[in-house]
DNA sequence: CTAGGGTTAG
């Protein structure tokens, strides 16, 4: 009767055919099923969210512009295409519409009214609305919550959802979502537990667990992003029915939280028990292979997203590119970037960062401009990555230069990583007073991380006194910092303080601040293999320490003289002696050398920058053994081939 | 009418 009810004019956009996403035709079959409220939104936000926005808009206006008299049935279909598009000037017409109507005061146009403003980002339009409803349900409620959270007002969005219960609103499952969301969103595990005891205390227990997975995957979510790792796999073992999410969420939690290696047994657990992947599993999974540089394993995962016909989502394609990048394989990601059918922002990010990280600057400079003259606009995060590449590289006048276009030409201010990459750029190239000018001059507090990075560039141009104030700065914003504490040291070492050093390792063991113990990873045979400081626990350990006494004799004939002034920074116990097997980076090239053919390059992951003494050690073991090393570590590549390394900015 | 998980940087 819907249907019936639109003019002839509209009559053009009327299809029955159905949708199909490829055909010219889409936009208006789309809109009059949309205008069909029995066919539902969701014809429309499923299949025509790939087309452009504005020419559905028009559509859309054109339609509801030519029927005569439109009611609160056929305006929510609408709103929820504008929300869906993002199409916020369509959206206040139809609104505009509304009013003429008469329809405002209904619940449901009001409550999509809210969403539509909420989705298109204007979240003033949207409280605006809301203040003037009449009347209010949960849904309404609901989407306001949803609103907040998404544009990052996670704050906003618990202060709605108390004033909710005390209007003596009943919350709905969908609630729990949006107020989980909130908490995760702060990272606000406190409120995160409140919730999930309110959920239990209310009954809505049952709901959760048994109706929908929806809110449990929410509560998984939540305690995985606000770091509480244990408390995620509680509720997932307890869920009684799992699906695919559940174990995305898993999945993510696990890399984030530096526990690649689990992430990648949770996705085999997952295939055993039979559950069909999604492309976000696959993007969890190139994450894992990524954070461990497991590249057999993240080969296999490209095999099969080929062959599930997911090479063309661009969230696998920059995911794959990151993976392969992260993994030592330029080429590779090269290669899926100029395979990509569609790419956005993140793909030239994540390619720009590839280069970034191999210390192949230019390169990246010339990927961003290719990105300009493919008329792709830049954001925050390029420029970012554009810093960090000049830094990486010693690119100084070019990092200036593309600081302040920053602002001048692509109209993108500041945030506190900028300033950072600029801090270190400025310090790294040796010009510490710019830097620490940089520092100062921060429009907001400056940040641990800026400071950090000052900190590092006087331990590397041997400044005590600046990098003594940095320090200060540091531990007045985190006194638990245990970095510092080893910067500082390792500052003091470096310009023979011995005694400063010293009284520096004492102060830290005083306020029992713990320095995080060093880990390597290393892929032999598909398979990912760890090692940590003073490992005694492999059951290859023998013949590693026989590698190593061998590796040293030939080092030492070959010249090699350890830095025993130096304190190993990634080492847990004080040990001032050399002694090549403290290091999880020489254990994990040892175990390689053992188990991998002989000319093969081996690729190394450590979570600590490589230090003075394994770069050293590790360029005289590429040499004896004719080697090519990659070690990839916190921040970059080193390749070491024949006794040389392509990074020279530090040593 | 509202509804869970995903990509880049530090």
């Amino acid at each position: 009767m819907i249907v019936s009810s639109i003019p002839s004019s509209c009559s053009s956009l009327r299809g029955s055919n159905g949708v199909s996403p490829s055909s010219p035709n889409t936009l208006s079959t789309s809109t009059a099923a949309a205008t069909n409220s029995s066919m539902s939104a969701n014809v429309l936000t499923t299949h025509n969210l790939r087309i452009s926005s504005r020419s559905l808009a028009r559509n859309l206006l054109r339609c509801s512009a030519s029927c005569t008299s439109p009611n609160n049935f056929t305006f929510v279909p609408v709103l929820n295409a504008c929300a869906s598009l993002r199409a916020l000037e369509a959206g206040r017409k139809v609104h505009e519409e509304i009013i003429q109507s008469g329809c405002e005061a209904d619940v449901f146009v009001g409550s999509s009214l809210v969403d539509m403003y909420s989705k298109c980002g204007s979240i003033e339009d949207a409280c605006k609305v809301f203040n003037n409803m009449p009347s209010r349900d949960a849904v309404t409620w609901n989407a306001m919550i949803l609103g907040h959270v998404k544009c990052g007002q996670g704050q906003k969005a618990l202060e709605l959802f108390h004033q909710m219960q005390q209007k003596g609103v009943q919350p709905t499952p969908v609630t729990l979502i949006g107020v989980l969301n909130a908490c995760a969103s702060m990272f606000a595990l406190q409120e995160g537990r409140c919730t999930h005891e309110q959920i239990i205390e209310s009954g809505w227990e049952s709901d959760v667990f048994v109706g929908i997975a929806v809110v449990g995957n929410s509560l998984i979510d939540m305690y995985a992003k606000c770091g509480s790792i244990e408390d995620a796999k509680r509720v997932f073992n307890k869920l009684p029915s799992r699906d695919v999410v559940s174990w995305n969420v898993m999945i993510f939690g696990h890399v984030k939280y530096g526990q690649g290696q689990k992430a990648l047994e949770l996705f085999r657990q997952m295939q055993e028990e039979g559950v069909q992947p999604t492309p976000s599993t696959v993007v969890g999974v190139l994450n894992a292979c990524a954070s461990v540089v497991a590249l057999e394993e993240g080969r296999r995962a490209h095999d099969w997203v080929i062959k599930s016909g997911w090479d063309s989502n661009v969230f696998v394609g920059n995911s794959l590119i990151d993976m392969y990048a992260k993994c030592g394989s330029l080429e590779d990601a090269l290669k899926v970037f100029n395979k990509m059918p569609s790419r956005d922002v993140v793909t030239w990010n994540a390619m720009i960062v590839g280069y970034a990280i191999h210390g192949h600057g230019k390169e990246a400079l010339k990927q961003f401009e290719q990105m300009r003259e493919e008329g792709v606009q830049p954001d925050d995060t390029t420029f970012v990555c554009l810093l960090s590449a000049c830094s990486h590289s010693g690119l100084v006048d070019e990092g200036l230069r593309f600081y302040s276009s920053m602002s001048t030409v692509y109209m993108i201010s500041a945030n506190f990583q900028h300033y950072t990459c600029m801090v270190d750029l400025l310090g790294h190239a040796g010009r510490l007073h710019e830097a620490e000018n940089m520092v100062l001059a921060m429009p907001y507090k400056p940040q641990v991380a800026a400071w950090m990075a000052l900190l590092g560039a006087c331990r590397i141009h041997g400044n005590v006194e600046m990098g003594e104030r940095a320090a200060k700065q540091v531990l007045e914003l985190e006194p638990e910092n245990a970095a510092v504490y080893v910067l500082l040291s390792n500052l003091y070492t470096a310009t023979g303080n011995r005694d400063l050093s010293e009284n520096i390792e004492r102060q830290r063991k005083e306020r029992s601040v713990k320095k995080h113990r060093g880990r390597t990873w290393i892929e032999v045979d598909n398979e990912v293999h760890t090692f940590v400081v003073d490992d005694q626990h492999h059951p290859q350990m023998i013949e590693i320490h026989a590698e190593l006494k061998r590796l040293s004799g030939l080092m030492h004939d070959a010249g090699y003289v350890p830095d025993t002034n130096f304190v190993l920074h990634d080492v847990e116990e004080e040990e001032k002696v050399f002694n090549l097997c403290h290091h999880s980076e020489k254990l994990a090239i040892a175990f390689g050398l053992i188990n991998s053919a002989p000319g093969t390059p081996l690729c190394i992951r450590k979570n600590l920058r490589v230090c003075r003494d394994c770069h050293t050690s590790t360029k005289f073991i590429s040499k004896v053994v004719g080697r090519a090393i990659m070690v990839r570590d916190a921040n970059r590549f080193h390749h070491f081939q024949d006794g040389e390394c392509s990074c020279r900015d530090y040593w």
